[in-house]
DNA sequence: TAAATTTGATGTGTCGACAATTTGTTTTAA
DNA sequence: TTAAAACAAATTGTCGACACATCAAATTTA
């Protein structure tokens, strides 16, 4: 599963390109959430000088996949269920206003076509049922349109140049493959409508209760698989 | 007027030197925003090679002060008035939830130290009262105690590492020295006592509207400034 | 033996030079 | 005269080499 950040320039110079490689590798955990980044190793692998992974490197630095520290190195960020949260509370806060601001600023072409972008995943959704691939992959673009009707540079570089890379990082290490597919769907459908009533109010509310569910949900699923190991063990 | 941001890390290495140097300049406005960064000009100005002068750019473009295209250089941002609100706005979503979070995790320690702070502030207040230049220095401390005891890394890092750079300059470019101090002051000690006991809730409410409040107080102010250019005009 | 110091190997930070791209100017052609 | 093409200057991207800091193993010392 991969998903293309629209926000996200394409790639002109051998860094850009080096850059999405090292980032998918990191995202798909090719390479080991929490494992030291060696400058010498990577520049070998992808045949390119220690310059030009550098700054590849600091591109990840700043959409938060990896962390460096003076004369010491880069380690890939390490998924913890901590650090998780904090990343659900923040997406909480962020696209919580980017759904008000989405609700006030979106033009009317950009919600009739969300509202048909949803339509159309409803239709798929009926097909595969249980099939969270798609579904999987329309959450993401739902998200992504609010965020961009949001027609705030500010949040929108924070949460798609950003946070989202992040988001992808936890969803395919841990596993997230949206059980909750036909609740999240409901809960699409009335975000587009309070966005559509042009209420930034509900629509700031409605979203952060929908991410706040999905958190919510995380932590059961972890509770659970806790719980699962502890019995495995006896 | 420069107050240090406590979790930037101090400089070791000389690209972060003359980041900060730069940064520096930047926020000050002795590097003009919107004006283009040179960076054999630069680097020659610092007596360093462009391989540590790009270091320092990266971490520039971390924060927001400056924005790369590639094959074609870096620009200071421009100080626009849409940018401002745009920067607000995301500070209310942010720093909002923050405070939520600090009402749930500051530690009581760090309650009674705020508390303690906010009461010196008034003192010092009291005595110089309209010299708004302590009272900045103290907003700003305030801001930043609240967002760390979020205990919320993301949060931490979004806001103190990236957003408030930018604060900082639109304050030093706009020359908005805090015309609302004693507001200020009031909301303050309303906050910490909504933290205080424990309610998240209110605490992220008082801190939206703590925001909101600035902004629209700046919106009024540069109104106020556009209609004098305009009778000067006359 | 244990603690402290030295030393060596590895890795990061910095440098100057070359290659590739952009931009503004000049030349050419319609 | 205007528009397109070719050229020249300057700037950014990339490279390999060297300087310096860090960490671990080996040596010294108490």
């Amino acid at each position: 599963m991969y998903l293309a950040n629209p926000t996200q320039p394409k790639a002109v110079t051998t860094a850009d390109k080096v850059f999405e490689q090292i980032q998918h590798a990191i995202v798909e955990g090719d390479i080991a959430s929490g494992s030291k980044v060696s400058e010498p190793e990577l520049a070998k692998y992808y045949q390119i000088s220690r310059s030009t992974l550098r700054e590849a490197l600091n591109r990840l630095e700043k959409c938060h996949l990896i962390e460096r520290k003076a004369n010491v190195g880069s380690r890939v960020v390490d998924c913890t269920i901590e650090g998780l949260l904090e990343l659900y509370i923040t997406r909480e806060a962020l696209e919580g206003m980017a759904c008000r601001q989405a609700a006030l600023n979106m033009s009317d072409k950009e919600i009739v076509d969300m509202k048909a972008m949803l339509k159309a995943h409803g239709q798929t959704q009926e097909l595969k049922d249980g099939v969270a691939y798609y579904q999987e992959e329309g959450d993401l673009d739902f998200h992504y349109k609010i965020i961009l009707g949001s027609h705030n540079k500010q949040l929108i570089d924070l949460i798609c140049g950003q946070l989202y890379h992040l988001v992808r990082m936890y969803r395919c290490q841990f596993g997230m493959n949206s059980p909750r597919a036909s609740r999240a769907f409901n809960e699409h459908f009335q975000i587009i409508q309070a966005i559509s009533d042009r209420d930034g109010e509900l629509a700031e509310m409605l979203m952060r209760r929908h991410i706040a569910a999905s958190r919510k949900n995380i932590e059961n699923k972890i509770a659970q698989q806790k719980l699962t190991e502890f019995n495995d063990k006896k």
